[in-house]
RNA sequence: GGGCGGGUAGCUCAGUUGGCCAGAGCAUUCGCUUUACACGCGAGGGGUCCCGGGUUCGAGUCCCGGCCCGCCCA
């Protein structure tokens, strides 16, 4: 290969499609579970935190999917059997909420029409649904396909969906086991409420916004209630009587009142009770009085509770906002407020809901004493804001008495209020159904605790949750030390504490939510309250279901949908419960289902148990996977294709013997199955089993490349393979989990890695390892008289957190702010690998990084100037490549091996910087340190590789075949530490380097790829600390000074970079430059060197302290010119040199300093003086 | 209110047990179509390391107090 072959400058376009396609057809990235089982290799998994299918991945994606492209590559090359399992989330209630948005925007029927169909019986559920899965179709291939124009080396054979079948199973069986234990329940309390998507919110889905709002005083009568009919009113001379602080300002026959403030009047409908402190001065006048709800007529209880805050003149602390508006009285409405709902639990007040799941003001859905002929009528139907204001007006025009209104106030207020983090508007707390899971069990939120390393728990936390030494060791059964407790380590180390503070906040997880993208809560109920005659539930026909009753409502959870249960439950008057699971808890169990979990432990599902889950999916799925294969094969087989040939040849071998290769080719025909009438029941063996699946998982992919009208969707394979019995995931579990490393940025700490940490622990926990056995008929003895206190592995024994992508002013990147930038623009302009190495170079242990973000007016498309870091350090690999195997040619001169010893000084000092280049690499990757990568990586190759050892070696490498070993080999090592990171360059150097023989250098070992001639499957370079060679480096060093201060002067005389000057120094340095190889000559620009003193005109340089000069500069020197130059160093010594003396004077220095740096210092001074003296004479010599 | 992160050159950031006149990239200035590279090469200029105290022979680094920006949790 020579230079001419490559292009001048690396253009990204001309190589990523041909490299990624290389690297699929050798599979370099398909992982074998079986080299990790047989002891073959250590595993190394990471798990894709799955992106959204609901839009395209932003930078923030690029970055996190970065960082574990490097990490996953790094490890591959290290040996490791490396697993990164790739997939998307189907983010429940944002996918829903962005169709239902596209589809009105588009004029078409949204969801609200949907349910109005779905009421009227038109499956209205389905159809959504279906528009649904649609989109989820176009952006999980979209997302797909951005990963694989980054480069990102996931296992794609395995690519899962949250929702696919795989997943189903996990997310069932997790339901199951939770309900059957005790650790899902269903209760009436107050959820966060969004009213626009009209479902509840986990509190990590509300955020708290800070609005301008108000502080209304609106004044509730005092009345005497002495029977429920006959209440008197109270006033001001009967509080005067009991001692209520200033009562005597008011006419004393007037009726009394009390004053509340509140920033929502509009809740007042649904207030049950009026609170105040009973350290309140007023609190004993006003025992025992009710207070009457001006419209409403309600008459309700003054109750005391320390909750209430103290207005600042009784007491209240002063500066306190809340003690500065309040009155001291509190109205409570337990069924619209968080706070009210605990005190009105407290003090047995009613609970009363004045709400529509819109949040406008109704009376059918708990105001159970609503009375229409009161005024309250007027506010029916009204939006919570309308109502807001229709209050205020009516409280201001109603008269209490002759002198006051019921509205004393209005003062402005700014205040947090919880909005939905998905529709934004704000959140409504509403009294509803919902399904919990108790987290706050120690079965869950104790493992989780527990499974953080110790030195990275507070003493707070080990007092809390105390390890539970010797079970907890022995308990998992994986075998690898540590990695089933206490081992949880987060990278940076900060971050463990955000992990602890959450657990120690935690409440009840409210699992539901009232969607219909998502998984369906498993669970029919029937109330049987509600029902004039049924038929006691009585046992359960079998261990798929577990039943429990609360207060006469029934539910049975369906471990799997079994037909006839369903129909046997659905007679008996059972009804599945319509909402389906938050999102997060299929997101929770990630590390389990991608995995195959619970599949690695029980029995194979059987192809009836699939076909009930979901007939007519499997159906569909069914027809389109054999017409899209037949298109792809053809009738006879006959189209050309290495696959096609591969199977035709598997089959001509195996077509009697059976075995995996006959199978496979038989589910690849799968038309042909079902014909043949093979089953699964003759592929018994797992090994053929996980052949089989390879095999077919192989054809997928092929067939997604090749066959473009017809989507291909990973969706399906599962279900055919489960179908048959096939478990695409055998093996993964016991291989791979707990895995390696979780890389995510922050704000997912509370939400994911905790559910996973406790999911991952129960389910594998020891209890569950009993229950495991309940699949087989007959071992059902699993309740909770046998709960698990011991957590089983971990999911991942590492967490990386890694920084926010910010623009340049420090914003949020966001599509309301256009300040995002487009990950796919970066790669048409900059290629994958300059944005890669850029994202690398960035990441940094800070929380954000910036991001200066400029628009091209050209494109008119968002991008970063930081991307040409990228783009240039790519290019300048390129050319140095060139360069290099243009030197090299075809190798075919170069010798067998080499000996270090007969090298050149640059030779052995490249080696050296190449040793300190791994170490410096391996250090940065193993601390989780990315930026320190990059940089490492960009010294070692722009610095030491481009500007000094290729300039060093130009004038002997064509010569010297040595020298050209050494440059093949370090080129090959530079490319193997940069590959992780600049994937698709390296590659595409690689395959022009890999055809040059690589000669043998004692020390230095470059094992070969594994697959297909990849780089990526080669080995990580290891490098014996023989070849460093300390005495080259500092001999090299000393030319480089040298080197600088000829360069420096040359510069400052403004010399011709072509032209060769003369050197005069004395004997020593003459002698140690001929030493030099010819280097100094080489990098100097350096004609000739001599002893003798200059005869015409001269410069002066220093080094050492001694003065040497440079002829031939030019063709004359202006001598003022090169005194004020001289002066000028002088001065810049000088003032060193008086730094230096100021320490050297400084007793406390000299004494206490470590000796070796008041050496040090001492032989600086002497240094400078030298220089002084010599720069000196130079002066004075020109006259 | 609590927790965390940041404040170093015009910009984006390094600076890991305190110890070379504080570094890199970009930008900027000067010189250069030097046979790998102008997406380049060589040489410069540019910094009260947020402010105020303290510990120390010595502080960007450690301690205390304050200011500003950002994030998370209540």
């Amino acid at each position: 290969m020579t230079q001419d072959g490559l292009s001048k400058a690396y253009r990204p376009v001309d190589h990523e499609g041909r490299i990624w396609r290389k690297w699929v057809d050798a599979r370099a990235f398909h992982a074998d579970p079986g080299r990790v089982l047989r002891g073959e290799a250590d595993p190394y998994c990471v798990l894709i935190p799955p992106p959204n299918v609901t839009a395209a991945l932003h930078l923030g994606h690029a970055l996190n999917n970065t960082i574990q492209d490097v990490l996953v590559r790094a490890h591959r090359m290290k040996g490791f059997e490396t697993l990164w399992m790739p997939g998307t989330d189907h983010a429940g209630i944002a996918t829903q909420t962005v169709v239902d948005r596209k589809l009105r925007e588009a004029g078409k029927p949204g969801l609200a029409e949907h349910k109005k169909m779905e009421a009227a019986g038109e499956d209205g559920r389905e159809k959504f649904v279906a528009q649904v899965q649609a989109w989820k179709d176009e952006f999980e291939a979209r997302i797909t396909e951005q990963l694989q124009m980054m480069g990102c080396s996931c296992d794609w054979d395995r690519q899962r969906f949250t929702m696919d079948e795989i997943c189903v199973r996990a997310v069932r069986e997790a339901f199951f086991r939770l309900f059957k234990d005790g650790l899902i329940y269903r209760g009436k309390r107050l959820v966060n409420w969004d009213p626009v998507t009209q479902t509840a919110l986990a509190d990590d889905e509300v955020e708290t916004k800070d609005v301008e709002g108000h502080f209304y005083y609106l004044r509730y009568p005092l009345v005497h209630k002495s029977t429920p009919e006959d209440h008197r009113p109270v006033t001001w001379s009967e509080l005067a009587a009991k001692g209520y602080p200033g009562a005597d300002e008011y006419p004393e026959d007037d009726e009394a009142w009390v004053t509340i403030a509140t920033t929502r009047p509009e809740t007042y409908l649904g207030d049950t009770g009026v609170a105040v402190n009973p350290r309140d001065p007023r609190a004993e006048a006003v025992r025992g009085l009710h207070v009457e709800l001006p419209l409403v007529g309600r008459v309700i209880p003054i109750v005391e509770d320390e909750y209430v805050v103290l207005p600042v003149k009784f007491g209240g602390p002063e500066g306190d906002p809340k003690a500065e508006y309040a009155t001291g009285f509190l109205k409570v409405t337990p069924a619209h407020d968080m706070n009210d709902w605990e005190l009105g639990q407290r003090h047995g007040l009613d609970v009363i809901n004045v709400m529509a799941p819109d949040a406008s003001i109704s009376a059918d859905h708990g105001w159970h004493d609503y009375d229409p002929h009161s005024g309250a009528h007027v506010f029916i139907g009204k939006s919570r804001e309308d109502a807001r204001e229709l209050v205020v007006r009516e409280f201001r025009a109603r008269n209490l008495n002759t002198t006051h209104t019921l509205l004393e106030a209005i003062r402005d207020y700014t205040h947090g209020v919880g909005h939905s983090y998905r529709s934004h508007a704000p959140v409504e707390y509403y009294l509803s159904d919902q399904w919990y899971c108790r987290v706050t069990d120690d079965r869950l939120r104790g493992t989780a605790q527990r499974a953080l390393r110790a030195d990275q728990r507070t003493a707070e936390s080990l007092g809390r949750w105390p390890e539970s030494r010797s079970p907890e060791g022995q308990m998992d059964g994986t075998g690898s030390g540590g990695s089933g407790d206490l081992g949880l380590t987060f990278h940076p180390p900060r971050y463990a504490k955000n992990y602890e503070s959450w657990h120690d906040n935690l409440r009840d997880w409210c699992i539901s939510r009232q969607l219909w993208w998502g998984h369906r809560i498993p669970v029919w109920q029937r109330d049987t309250n509600a029902m004039d005659s049924f038929v006691p539930l009585g046992e359960l026909p079998s261990s798929n279901g577990h039943a429990t009753t609360d207060g006469g409502v029934e539910f049975v959870c369906l471990r799997q949908d079994d037909a006839s249960e369903i129909e046997a439950l659905e007679s008996a008057g059972f009804v599945r419960d319509d909402d389906v699971l938050d999102t997060w808890f299929s997101s929770a169990l990630w590390p389990l289902s991608t995995l195959g979990w619970p599949a690695a432990d029980l029995p194979c599902v059987s192809a009836a148990q699939v076909d009930a889950a979901n007939p007519q999916q499997i159906q569909s799925v069914w027809v389109k996977r054999v017409g899209t294969w037949k298109d792809f094969i053809g009738e006879d087989g006959a189209e050309s294709g290495e696959l096609i040939d591969r199977l035709l040849h598997v089959r001509d071998q195996h077509q009697n013997a059976g075995g995996p290769q006959l199978a496979a080719y038989q589910l690849f025909r799968a038309g042909d199955l079902e014909r043949d009438g093979v089953n699964a029941a003759s592929l018994t063996k797992p090994d053929d089993i996980q052949e089989a699946t390879d095999l077919v998982c192989a054809v997928g992919i092929k067939t997604r490349e090749t066959v473009t009208s017809t989507k291909f969707d990973d969706f399906d394979i599962p279900a055919v393979l489960l179908r048959h019995g096939f478990q695409p995931t055998a093996g993964l579990l016991n291989a791979f989990n707990p895995t390696s490393v979780l890389c995510t940025a922050r704000e997912i700490i509370t939400l994911w890695v905790s559910r996973m940490v406790m999911f991952n622990r129960y389910f594998q926990g020891r209890s569950a390892l009993r229950a495991d056995s309940v699949g087989q008929a007959g071992a059902e003895r699993v309740g909770s008289e046998s709960r698990p206190t011991q957590g089983g592995p971990l999911p991942f024994r590492d967490v990386f957190i890694h920084a926010m992508i910010q623009d340049g002013e420090g914003r949020k990147m966001s599509k309301s702010l256009g300040n995002g930038v487009d990950p796919l623009d970066i790669i048409h302009s900059h290629g994958a690998d300059a944005m890669r190495f850029t994202l690398v170079e960035m990441t940094t242990q800070t929380q954000d990084v910036r991001m200066p973000v400029e628009n091209d007016a050209e494109t008119g498309r968002n991008t970063s100037p930081k991307f040409d870091l990228g783009r240039n350090f790519c290019n300048k690999l390129w050319n140095a490549a060139r360069f290099a195997l243009g030197i090299v040619g075809d190798g075919s001169a170069l010798p067998a091996s080499v000996d270090v010893h007969d090298l050149t000084l640059a030779d052995r000092w490249m080696l050296t910087r190449l040793r300190q280049g791994v170490a410096e690499v391996d250090a940065a990757l193993g601390s989780y340190q990315f930026s320190a990568y990059a940089k490492a990586l960009y010294d070692v190759v722009r610095r030491d590789f481009c500007d000094w050892y290729l300039e060093a070696i130009k004038p002997t490498a064509r010569e010297n075949t040595s020298q050209q070993a050494v440059l093949r080999l370090t080129l090959d090592a530079l490319l193997r530490i940069l590959h992780p990171v600049i994937p698709f360059i390296t590659e595409s150097i690689h395959e022009h380097l890999s055809m040059i023989p690589a000669p043998a250098l004692d020390g230095l070992t470059l094992a070969p790829p594994r697959m297909g001639e990849t780089l990526c499957t080669a080995g990580w370079p290891v490098i014996d600390p023989s070849l460093a060679d300390e005495d080259a480096v500092a001999r090299f060093e000393r030319v480089r000074s040298l080197v600088d201060m000829i360069r420096q002067t040359r510069s400052e005389h403004q010399v011709n970079p072509k032209r060769r000057i003369t050197l005069h120094v004395d004997a020593s340095l003459a002698a140690e430059i001929a030493s030099a190889e010819g280097l100094v000559e080489t990098l100097g620009g350096v004609e000739a060197i001599t002893t003798e003193a200059p005869s015409g005109m001269s410069v002066a340089f220093t080094f050492d302290g001694v003065e040497h000069r440079a002829s031939n500069l030019a063709d004359a020197v202006d001598a003022a010119t090169e005194r004020e130059r001289l002066s000028k160093q002088i001065a810049d010594l000088e003032k060193k040199a008086k730094a230096l003396d100021g320490r050297l004077s400084n007793p406390g220095y000299t004494d206490k300093a470590p000796a070796h740096l008041v050496q040090q210092t001492r032989d600086e001074r002497e240094a400078v003086g030298r220089d002084i003296e010599a720069l000196t004479r130079a002066i004075e010599g020109l006259g």
